[in-house]
DNA sequence: TTGAAAGCGCTAACAA
DNA sequence: TTGTTAGCGCTTTCAA
């Protein structure tokens, strides 16, 4: 199977007469090596088709050179968004990069987190899972001081640090806009009420009712998983309301195209019988007919940011406890959807 | 920052009188171990809080029970699928994946080939980019006799092992469909025809064309990046044809999304007027209106085989040579883009 | 500026 | 069924 010999340092060594530690010095890059010796060793190492084997030198030096993602979910738009954004910047520094993935399970979560510890990662980027109730399992990472950074999805109360958008404005900003326009009676679908982001869009889109004066029944809102699915069932419980809504903040961009599409063939017209804002700015929402109007969810700067501060802290520039929050800009983006009146306001 | 010191297997053999070749051979389930004694190590392995240390053993073993994968994009439903058909697979078996991709670029592939060669990966799966021009990149991989299976996109002539579907059916069968759909000025838009899959689709397109004796100007022929402006300047291109066609193969759902929402701004109805048959089976296909009549590819399936036969390989039970080119079904999905006679023939 | 030597944690050949 | 021992390839301390 092996055809070619592995080359070591010590091949190097022998051929040119030095130590393995001479040539583990000039490969490293090492200041205290005569510059005309180190360019000999790098000749020779490249001649001889030398490649380093990391597992010796994970293994001397106690590090992993790995980066460990912990996502709910691979098909978003926003979460390879995201991982571009982390993989750009690990890249750049030499790091590698395990993805796993939880498919909003909590049981897959944490054997996914166990399954990175094992793996020695050097930290951990991490969104929470629709399901996840605490944060136990990455215990262990806090107790050998593996830093992690939680992104998008987090536990608000605790002192970790999170990058996140300011999901309340946006929750505000959305419904205020459907207001602007003349909506009354406006609808909100969003997930679980555990994780912050759908916690805080549904805060701002109360706050926005409440500020102009306007009530909703109960029923207006919805919790849901947010899946292609749930865009039927919404579409279906929306046209069961009597008198009908005449708005809806859907966070999520995919489900609120599900249900704009299921509305449309149910004769409602998008947006003059209910308006509609989605949420992400998927490039779906660009394709759908009327053009879906969303919140702009920067996922890439999102994961550079994360990766960025993480590789920072473990390099030792910064210590991540003095930072506890970072927030991302994003921002409504007005489309057809949404205008009622036919223009900006 | 390291809190709690790093238990080995040393420190299970001390707390149990015995060496760390028992405890080994225990943890690795070796069955030459007794069976109590087994259950003893792995209880107090459990106590200590043990973790195996893969460096050391990777080091030892001379494996690093890691796959790579490259991939052309992260972006596209199709690949997201494949990823988790592969993840599938190998987490099963307990191997690592690094994912590294090449953002269509022939200059990252090789970067990404010569990477994954440094980090040892035990085999490889790849498909290729839009650019790539030959396989000189993948000569490492095949002196040290590390498999490699290359899918979707490939390089046809060279004995490679590949997992694909019959694009040339899979481009016969939409056009034969717009055929008897009644269209006769039929355009097609594929991508670079040095990569077999676009050119296997036009060939298959081509042949059905002739099959029914209908001609069509060259400039029926667009060449693309499928990207979302091609989309945009595909529809511009279809606009000025004098007279225009009646159908289109689009080889990409999400390009064909574009193309249909422009080609409608400007009046044109579909299927009436111009029919429509795109490529992928994205989740998008099923959304724009009309929903988009595709060709499903059945990417999850195609990581499972390529992962599986690969992992087979590596444990000696198939040899890759014996089986060259493995081809997954697609078939025809009709919706109504596609259907001038208001029903399936 | 270079070298000698120890050791990171694990596995496997060989011995018992 | 268990133990002894060498060594995978590298980094780093100490010495020269």
């Amino acid at each position: 199977m092996q055809q070619k010999k592995d080359i070591t340092i010590y091949d190097i060594a022998n051929k040119l007469n030095l130590s393995s530690a001479t040539i583990s010095r000039a490969l490293n890059d090492s200041p205290v090596i005569n510059v005309k010796t180190k360019k000999r060793i790098k000749d020779v190492a490249k001649e001889l088709g030398y490649r380093q084997n990391n597992f010796a030198s994970n293994l001397r030096k106690q590090k992993s050179n790995t980066i460990g993602v912990i996502i709910h979910d691979l098909k978003s738009n926003f979460t390879t968004s995201v991982l571009t954004g982390i993989e750009k910047i690990t890249t750049e520094s030499g790091y590698d990069l395990i993805i796993a993935h939880s498919s909003e399970s909590k049981e897959k979560e944490i054997a996914n987190a166990t399954n990175l510890f094992h793996k020695r990662v050097d930290g951990l980027i991490a969104s929470l899972s629709f399901e996840t109730e605490n944060l136990d399992h990455f215990q262990p990472f806090y107790e050998k001081g593996i830093p992690i950074i939680f992104f998008d999805r987090v536990e608000e109360g605790l002192e970790t640090t999170k990058v996140i958008i300011d999901n309340y404005r946006a929750g505000y900003q959305a419904t205020k806009h459907l207001i602007d326009q003349g909506c009354k009676r406006i609808v909100i679908v969003t997930g679980n009420l555990k994780r912050n982001v759908y916690n805080n869009r549904f805060k701002g889109y109360k706050e926005a009712l409440a500020e102009a004066g306007l009530e909703v029944p109960k029923d207006f809102f919805l919790i849901k998983d947010l899946s292609e699915q749930s865009g039927y069932e919404v579409a279906q419980q929306i046209l069961k309301m009597k008198p009908l809504p005449d708005g809806a903040f859907i966070t999520n961009d995919f489900t609120a195209a599900i249900c704009m599409k299921e509305l449309k063939q149910h004769g409602i017209r998008i947006p003059e019988d209910i308006a509609l804002v989605g949420f992400n700015n998927d490039s779906i929402s660009k394709i759908v007919e009327p053009s879906l109007s969303t919140i702009n969810y920067p996922g890439m700067l999102m994961g550079e940011v994360a990766a960025t501060n993480l590789l920072n802290h473990i390099n030792g520039n910064t210590d991540l406890k003095q930072m506890n929050t970072i927030i991302i800009n994003s921002e409504l983006i007005i489309r057809d959807s949404s205008l009622k009146s036919g223009k900006l306001l």
